[in-house]
DNA sequence: AATATATCAACATAAATTTATAGGAATTAT
DNA sequence: ATAATTCCTATAAATTTATGTTGATATATT
């Protein structure tokens, strides 16, 4: 039902990936890394990253020694960014975005119900940065780390 | 994106619309006219209510005379059980439903985020019932009652 | 200058899923 | 019997998901 397409949910992890190599170094991924790292094909990442690039969320280096990095800190950068560029909306119904979408907006009485979810979930995705979202990243990896036997 | 699917979307409203017939009467209410009303096929419809009746969300009832009543009242159906007939699941990723949806899920950083934001969304949905919406959708009727001609 | 490495662009295509329509069988009130 | 209605299965259309191909362009390294 109310699922986050692949590319969202592709295109946030390709974001992480690379905030990780941001605070590393400035030197820039390149998506056969991270092809291999989250398991996503490059041909695909490839096609996901564009509306990112677009949107001034990441650069791009061309040529050998190129890559993609971050154009802002993780700071600076809101899940509600990332989802709004995949996705170009972030309304759990089309008839939020455009009034025209469903005839019977007038006396639809699920209309509110689902513009309250999206509400919810906007201000709930405009309070997370990838900051947040790599700082998740890094205690779950040194957690694993740790106890590296254990299941 | 997080778009709420066609079969989540036009259920709830079939089942609006059943709540509104429930309580002017006990006479079931036929798809041809549920059709009419919302504007769906009832081809399409037909498809969508078996697992609204699967589930016990409304009961059928067969041959000439026959259509579908809610199994319970408005207020002892809430829009999370809907949704989750409907659709199996009310989670915004596979992986929080299942464990091994996702390879990556042990060092995933985004993972934590989608299931906050689950959480958030099946309480929200927790506390709606069928009777919110038949309100909203009641409210709005008699307003756009009272000023027909003005927009 | 030549080579290797990458992005970038424009496709094309295949598989899977969602969305939607269609035909007819089964059931029941009249 | 007839008409009304759910029920069941098939299939078509559209969209999403994913991979493949070909080559152009930019840049670091040798
Ligand atoms: S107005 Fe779009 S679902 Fe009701
Ligand atoms: S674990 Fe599923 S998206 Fe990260």
């Amino acid at each position: 039902m109310i699922k986050l397409s692949t590319k969202g949910r592709y295109g946030t992890r390709l974001m992480v990936n690379l905030a990780r190599h941001y605070k590393n170094s400035n030197e820039p991924t390149i998506l056969k890394n991270v092809s291999e790292e989250e398991g996503i094909s490059i041909r695909y990442l490839e096609q996901i990253i564009i509306p990112l690039k677009i949107n001034r969320l990441v650069k791009s280096i061309r040529g050998a020694g190129g890559g993609y990095i971050l154009a802002r800190k993780p700071t600076e950068i809101k899940i509600c960014d990332i989802l709004h560029a995949l996705e170009g909306s972030c309304s759990l119904v089309e008839c939020i975005e455009d009034e025209t979408f469903c005839e019977k907006i007038k006396t639809c009485g699920t209309y509110e119900i689902w513009k309250g979810a999206t509400e919810l979930l906007r201000n709930y995705f405009e309070k997370l940065t990838l900051q947040d979202a790599l700082e998740i990243c890094e205690k779950k990896i040194s957690a694993a780390k740790k106890r590296p036997k254990i299941k």
